[in-house]
DNA sequence: ACATTTGCTGAAAACGTTTACAGCATATGC
DNA sequence: GCATATGCTGTAAACGTTTTCAGCAAATGT
């Protein structure tokens, strides 16, 4: 690999000369200037990221570690984030922990080795000692999605709790009342604060009683959606909607409905939650609670950014985004074009 | 930030000496290897990467560079990429071009400042510009899913024209005669494979001159498929069954046969090819051709891995992945079983 | 008794940059 | 004519590790 000194060799000047006309600061007559440009070409050099970073005391490395690379809402996240950074020029180390707290802590002190200037981390485990690791070293965060309260780092987070009012008021507005809610909010404070919303909606409609969720604890999202359902769709008298706390779990009913012979929207009204990309293409396309997961991650990236460029007088700030109801195919008025 | 220096004061004893701890290598005294242990404990000791990289030349860091991360194909090879890197204590920088020949070169020469140690990469641009740029360097390359003749590197492809052949076998099978192929063959060369085994097998099966693929070149996938689609079943006599040469396509004509109120499988049959997450969560699932993507990506990883291991003896290899028919719920014999 | 080996340790040179500092012309101000 | 500024350049010291080398004490071999 060719290194400074042989470009300063070439072009007869010190590696200083060089190193300014690479940052093009202070002074360097054009002639200097030019030789440098030239012999740089001539040997293809590319200045080692390394020993600048190693010397500037600063990689221009964002840390992204989020739960799991292969599942939509964390790949549009890391998208997002990626491209605000590019555009600033930072780099992004993105670590996939698998839903694995060890995992996660391994790359988390992975990131503190390979001194990345920031964190961005939608966090696994429910333990706080992995901000600890980048606090002690004021190493700045942002917490996006999943909130952790120990946590000293700002914050990107969606206001569950409308989101689950809006979805069911939704559902109540086209006449359901007999509706069910499905979801595991013991395990997430967020489908938790879904719920509870989706019980205030409940409330303020005047209904009762009927809207208790069943909780399939540990069980992978898609098929406590399937199986859920399956178990659901037999009572009598059968419930016409169904709010799934998550897209994925609202799929697994759609299969469910669909294994039942039950035709979507006419026989059961399905409303999910995240607007994951499969939800526009699932047939007929799922009514769902949008998360802004693109802008959700622009502004993380935006947020750490700036606490990294003035250290001193940021703030850790807490922004919660409002969640928007996408309305599609799969919900419908009750009784309204039934066949 | 702590740094060795200080680590060593407090154990009194020398940086090298912490150095002959950290890495495990060497004679050191049980007496001081306690006292240097106990002293990184106290202060909280991580090593910096960057300053052991610049010294051992090496950054146990690869470039992966993609096309697009928020696609489930590639979010599915990072993932398997992922995995391995990190069981063989390799970080992963990734990369995602967004389809831009640019951001992809600008990437490049990113990751070659980065001096990661090697690259697995789905080229986005015909050019070999990029590969020059790793090639004159001798940071080792392995190209995935899409090949470029120029390039010097490893391969791990996979057999588009067998899974082609094997899609529209499937087909043939069923017993339909009239079907349709859709998907834009002159824009990749992958494509451009499997619509010729397809061709095969219309060939082989003594079908002709009704396979004439359509194409609508410069739509994006999900309308190419849309459209082409509901063009095609307005014609009559209707095809029986469709070929999509993508997933994302075969989509898109599922919900052309929706809007025309035809019912899948028993007015249309349809097959995809890919086998992305959503295929499987299609109503009703969607036939396809997978292609072993999980398998493909550890293999490139272990692939680059050995070259990195012994960068004399390495040979560039080429592996071709077979693809496999997964028959699901969108295909199903000719006439039979018909409302 | 002396030479050699073994076990252990530290000094110092590298890795490839950036940057503080000093220095040297030449120009400018009086 | 001399002090001072201005424009430009190079020397050398960092940054935080790893690793070579030399050295020393104790053990071992003869």
């Amino acid at each position: 690999m060719t290194t400074m000194r042989e470009v300063a060799e070439r072009a007869e000047v010190s590696v200083a000369t060089v190193s300014r006309v690479i940052n093009n600061v202070g002074y360097v007559s054009p002639d200097l200037k030019d030789r440098v440009m030239q012999a740089m070409r001539a040997l293809q050099y590319q200045p080692s990221a390394l020993a600048r970073s190693l010397r500037r005391q600063e990689t221009r490395t964002i840390g992204v570690l989020i739960p799991q690379i292969d599942q939509p809402f964390f790949a549009a996240l890391a998208y997002a984030v990626e491209k605000k950074l590019f555009d600033n020029d930072y780099r992004m180390l993105l670590c996939s922990a698998q839903e694995d707290h060890d995992k996660e802590m391994a790359y988390a002190e992975i990131l503190v080795r390979q001194r990345v200037d920031g964190l961005i981390v939608v966090p696994t485990g429910r333990s706080s000692e992995l901000f600890d690791l980048f606090d002690q070293r004021d190493v700045p965060m942002v917490l996006v999605d999943r909130d952790i309260a120990e946590a000293k780092a700002s914050r990107v987070l969606v206001n569950n709790f409308q989101g689950g009012y809006t979805g069911m008021a939704h559902l109540l507005e086209l006449g359901h009342r007999h509706i069910r809610i499905i979801g595991a909010p013991a395990y997430s404070r967020a489908l938790q604060q879904r719920s509870d919303g989706a019980h205030k909606a409940l409330h303020d409609y005047g209904v009762n009683g009927d809207g208790e969720l069943l909780v399939a604890g540990t069980l992978q999202p898609y098929e406590m959606g399937y199986n859920t359902a399956l178990e659901l769709l037999h009572q009598t008298p059968r419930p016409t909607a169904i709010f799934a706390l998550t897209d994925v779990i609202a799929v697994g009913v759609m299969h469910a409905a669909a294994k039942l012979g039950l035709r979507l929207p006419h026989d059961l009204s399905v409303v999910g939650f995240d607007d994951i990309p499969l939800a526009g293409f699932m047939i007929p396309s799922l009514t769902t609670v949008a998360q802004p997961i693109y802008e959700m991650g622009a502004h993380a990236a935006r947020l750490l950014l700036e606490h990294i460029a003035e250290p001193e007088t940021a703030e850790h700030e807490t922004v919660q985004f409002e969640t928007r109801l996408m309305v599609r195919d799969s919900s419908v008025r009750l009784h309204e074009d039934k066949r």
